[in-house]
RNA sequence: GGCGCGUUCGUCUAUCGGCUAGGACAUAGCCCUCUCAAGGCUGAAAGACGGGUUCAAUUCCCGUACGCGCUACCA
């Protein structure tokens, strides 16, 4: 790129964070970082009547979450609130005086004219091209409607200024270089590709994005669910998975390589290699890069994570010591769960031996009066061993079994049960080494005890 | 209605005239195995349709169908 490169997220406090609307977010972000130039964050708060203060934060937190931050733009989710940058404010709510000021001039220059109390733009009559970098030059003539009037609303009758005129001179005031937005806004590029020329100023370059569907290749609504970004927040997906998934949906590096890393994602992405077409969000994928990426990042972060999520489920491990949780946690990680899903996973670690509950099903199939001597017996051979790491555990287990000539699971689910209270979870070695001996032997005392003869 | 954009395995995609159409997720089978996973191996699975252009079309052009967007004093 000759020129610095200035991009902008521009979402309007509507509602919510549509995981559109973050993937736009994304590729604009990934091209600022990618050519060491400034993302820009700009709130279109214009409609008064729908924009709420909870939707601006839920839009700043979802954007803080996925880790994409802003070199310019506000500071707090606060309309009146310091910014950060030389263009503020960074809500157009604010920037009143900037569009009076603009209009004047369309007006001095004879594009802009009142017709029924509203101020008309002098809209071009021959057909525009829009240069795009991901959908090629498209040639725009004017609709059969337009054909009878081709002028449009700038400021409505009761004084407010319309989309289609803050956000360009908003961008043009804010120096934008590349506008990257989503494919709706294709058709009406025309517009605003005739309000730049009016202000006598060359327009940005253009990139539309193709929009992202359901499943069923529906549109996605504020009623889907899959459609809010606190939802991917709240169940426990890794955020650089789902930045990972994102970038994938209409985009793909030129090698193939679908496991990506930010920083990676950051050093390939290619704005003009950005696809046409309409994409489909697949969660399952999505799930699949979660765990590539959880099995990969830092342990510690991995338990920072895992025990928010533990909070939220109201298992509290700040009672225990750092090295038992980060060892717990641990067992779970080669899962591939979400984060929602490691607390019934891994609950058991953090129960009272005396409380730990039963399930009915592991409880019937797993303590039977059969099983009673045998978990006896392995109680005895657990308590002898020098220690009570996993792979002295797994000889000493194996060995009783073949002394009893019965199979290892015959030995391993009654144990699991006893003392997790489930026959699911993780590797019962892993997971007795970090129980430890006495809390091991304790609850496996209680299974037998609990097993009528 | 008009204008615009799109259409490769179930899904996301690769291919920029030579294709036995590749990969990933999902899926089926097998192996491994203490459960659940993970991992390994193998398999099934695609070019919307019809015309051109060309020695050769998934790739270029036209048309049709289907999907989507815009067509607002919404953003």
């Amino acid at each position: 790129m000759s020129q610095s490169v200035r991009v902008r997220f521009a979402p309007s406090p509507t509602g919510y964070l549509h995981i559109g609307g973050a993937r736009t977010a994304l590729f604009n972000w990934l091209f600022a970082r990618h050519h060491g130039g400034t993302f820009i964050l700009r709130v279109e708060d214009t409609d008064t009547a729908r924009n709420t203060q909870a939707a601006v934060d839920v839009i700043f937190q979802g954007l803080k979450w996925m880790g994409m931050d802003w070199d310019e733009g506000p500071e707090t989710s606060d309309a009146t609130g310091p910014s950060r940058g030389e263009f503020g404010s960074y809500f157009q709510s604010q920037r009143g005086e900037n569009y009076r000021r603009r209009i004047a001039e369309l007006r001095d220059k004879g594009v802009a004219y009142e017709r029924d109390g509203a101020l008309f733009f002098r809209m071009s009559r021959e057909p525009i091209t829009i240069p795009d970098i991901i959908v090629g030059d498209v040639h725009r003539p004017l609709t059969d409607r337009e054909e009878q009037d081709p002028d449009w609303v700038l400021v409505r009758s009761d004084g407010t200024p319309v989309f289609h005129f803050v956000n360009v001179v908003d961008d043009l005031e804010m120096g934008i270089t590349h506008v990257i937005r989503g494919e709706d806004h294709l058709a009406n590029t025309a517009k605003h590709i005739a309000l730049f020329r009016a202000f006598g100023v060359a327009a940005p370059h253009y990139g539309h994005i193709p929009l992202i569907l359901n499943p069923d290749g529906s549109k996605m609504s504020k009623r889907d669910r899959g459609a809010h970004v606190t939802n991917y927040m709240a169940d426990g997906y890794a955020p650089e998975a789902l930045i990972n998934y994102l970038a994938l949906l209409g985009w793909s590096p030129k090698d193939g390589k679908e496991f990506l890393s930010t920083s990676e994602l950051i050093s390939r992405f290619e704005l003009s290699h950005v696809n046409r077409s309409a994409a489909r969000f697949d969660e399952k994928k999505l799930e699949a890069l979660h765990f590539e990426h959880t099995r990969i990042m830092d342990p510690s972060r991995f338990v920072k994570l895992g025990v928010e999520h533990l909070a939220k489920a109201g298992i509290d491990t700040s009672t225990f010591p750092e090295t038992y949780v980060a060892a717990a946690l641990e067992t779970a990680r080669e899962k591939g769960k979400l984060f929602k899903d490691l607390a019934p996973f891994v609950d058991f670690y953090f129960a009272a031996d005396e409380a730990l509950s039963f399930d009915p099903d592991a409880k019937a199939k797993a303590l039977t009066p059969a099983a009673k001597q045998p978990l006896e017996q392995l109680r005895a051979a657990f308590a002898g061993t020098p220690n009570f790491k996993a792979a002295t555990l797994e000889a000493a287990l194996k060995q009783l079994a073949a002394q009893l000539g019965v199979k290892v699971g015959a030995l391993v689910q009654p144990c699991r049960v006893a003392c997790t209270g489930k026959l699911v979870g993780p590797s019962l070695y892993h997971l007795l080494e970090v129980l430890g001996r006495e809390k091991s032997l304790k609850r496996m005392d209680r299974a037998i005890q609990l097993i009528v003869a």
